[in-house]
DNA sequence: CGAATCTCAGGCGAACTGATATGC
DNA sequence: CGCATATCAGTTGGCCTGAGATTC
């Protein structure tokens, strides 16, 4: 088991968990990496951007984009800082909360099977539980509404 | 340890492998998808693009599209095949070969941390492995040239 | 005929660069 | 002043949909 199958394995079990979250994340709207940050700002502390950058392994300019996007669609706030003038705190609308756990709740079986592919037998290799993880995460084995990113229910531009 | 923490790790572990391969692949004007391509070609056996989207855990379209690029920088060429009109060969070009070869090469110390960041302790858990997977290859402590995927040495379009 | 393979048009979100304004 | 923070314009590649052509 070389580097380069470690490397493939974790690049095909990332990409089945993203696009199986971007399955079921597209019934609300929203992207999986959208999803990330509602998870991050889902404790309720208001943000700045750069921290959820940090925070969600991101860039900011990224953040930013994807903060306009969930402002649109009315997920998030973007309250001044009242102790910093270059600052924006990030918040959850009443909205946003609602959705996101919403999704927290649709995505919960995902996670368990996450959890169970890399549990089942503690003396497998690792990249083979990393094999498991993208079979068992494979969106075409899903009982999920198939991913319709671009005509989402709830989309507005 | 939950099933949130393992997926938040699991992608940052898999974004910090992609840029980093990302910076590395920019200096021979390709993208860190478009090497696993050619790493899939590198046997030298030619290939359907179907096969193609299979190994490599893509789309048939979105290869397509890769492909097309490849095609213009002159790494690879798709042949008509023989037996099947419908199908098309794709191998890798002598230039191909090459890219590949010094590429794997370039990233040959990435797959040497990447195993190494695994096994260190055989003990540890596996999300934790994840995350330190990610600390190993994050782009900003290596000694490569930064990312420039927009205006590549070679690019011509 | 149906099924497989590829092509093409179109669109979207993520990601990055680089420049800029503003406030600390 | 330098530095941090956010905004904006522009570009790219990956990914997907949906339709179509061609061949088996």
């Amino acid at each position: 088991m070389g580097g380069h199958s470690l490397a493939m394995a974790l690049r095909r079990a990332y990409l089945s968990m993203h696009r199986t979250t971007e399955a079921i994340c597209a019934e609300f709207g929203v992207s999986a990496d959208q999803f990330v940050l509602l998870c991050a700002l889902a404790s309720g502390k208001a943000m700045k951007q750069q921290e959820l950058a940090a925070r969600t392994a991101s860039d900011a300019n990224t953040v930013r984009a994807m903060l306009v996007l969930l402002e649109r669609k009315g997920l998030i706030e973007r309250r001044p800082n009242p102790v910093d003038g270059r600052a924006r705190m990030v918040v959850l609308t009443r909205v946003g909360q609602q959705t996101h756990a919403a999704l927290w709740k649709k995505t919960r079986g995902l996670r368990r099977r996450l959890v169970g592919a890399v549990e089942r037998e503690l003396t497998e290799s690792f990249t083979q539980k990393l094999v498991r993880i993208e079979r068992t995460l494979d969106p075409r084995k899903l009982s999920v509404q198939p991913a319709d990113p671009h005509k989402p229910t709830t989309k507005q531009r």
